[in-house]
DNA sequence: CTAAAATATATGATTTTTCATATTATTTGG
DNA sequence: CCAAATAATATGAAAAATCATATATTTTAG
């Protein structure tokens, strides 16, 4: 005899389901709870989400150039522009062209900018313990080498497909 | 001696950078990237991403209610009535309000929404299988049980903020 | 060296998305 | 039973994202 099971109340992973149990669904949906914390705290600091991107990107790698940073931060390529020449007007980078090569925007951080991203990256290696902690240990050690592995292969069939 | 490497040329993972190995990344890379074929692909059959979540949702549970539906296709409510609207112009879903909750609208698969769902969720399951052989057998099996368990860590740990 | 192709960024117009809030329906506490 | 609280959906206005394409620069082929 099964119980009366309420609408509202939400039996993941039915048994023949399919969403469920797709990949693609889990990996979106991990990624968006995941998320949800942090990114709200990203915004309590005034940035957006891809404006934390850039900062984090050019704290690894100052003078990052436009399209790199669009990659990064997992925004189109013309809504970057825009997102740049945004962060520039709040002071927290400046875009300078490449002497190298006059096509290329690069852009660094403002000493703002870099207070900013130096007070948000702990925030977020903490987030991330802290998520890390909620899965049970072995779960948590084999989560980013898949993930990582998954990336790398997909980059590697990306170039087969366009040599 | 390091050798020159040329400014494109993408070497992630570099020693001692931030993002290439924090996890909110890896995981919001890893979704993009792993959907961004079959997307296309639903793209091709007509239908924007959260149209397809939709109809995947549907065909799993006919009848589920707008809220629900947001959750699962990772989608704003507002945005999602919008959406189950011009779906429901082009003939896909229908909009029936709950004989037993006035409030509630539950969205029905009609029979050209299940014709196209019937085709797209094989093509889902051959894409998900490709993605899947992709990785060194051990980090497959691995992947999806470490997703669900962050996800189900993540609704529980939801739940104690709002008890 | 030069014309054509490729690359990097910017921009205008349109479509989406979001945010706050209105509307309608149900539940709850007194 | 009623008033207030809660819940589900809808909607208008504003913000953001996308698409196609323009502009500027560098590379490549001949």
């Amino acid at each position: 005899m099964s119980r009366q099971v309420s609408e509202t109340e939400n039996d993941h992973g039915a048994a023949d389901e399919f969403v469920p149990d797709y990949l693609l669904y889990l990996l979106a949906a991990a990624s968006e709870s995941a998320s949800a914390q942090f990114h709200a705290q990203v915004r309590k600091a005034g940035l957006r989400v891809p404006e934390w991107r850039v900062l984090a990107c050019l704290s690894d790698r100052d003078g990052t150039m436009i399209t790199q940073l669009a990659r990064v931060a997992l925004a189109e390529q013309s809504r970057l522009t825009r997102i740049i020449i945004q962060m520039e007007d709040r002071d927290l980078v400046i875009r300078r062209s490449d002497p190298k090569d006059g096509r290329r925007v690069r852009v660094f951080l403002t000493e703002k900018g870099r207070e900013v991203v130096s007070v948000l990256v702990p925030m977020a290696r903490q987030h991330e313990a802290s998520l890390l902690e909620l899965l049970r240990t072995n779960e948590g050690a084999t989560l980013k080498p898949a993930l990582k592995s998954l990336l790398a292969a997909l980059e590697e069939n990306g170039k087969k497909e366009f040599p």
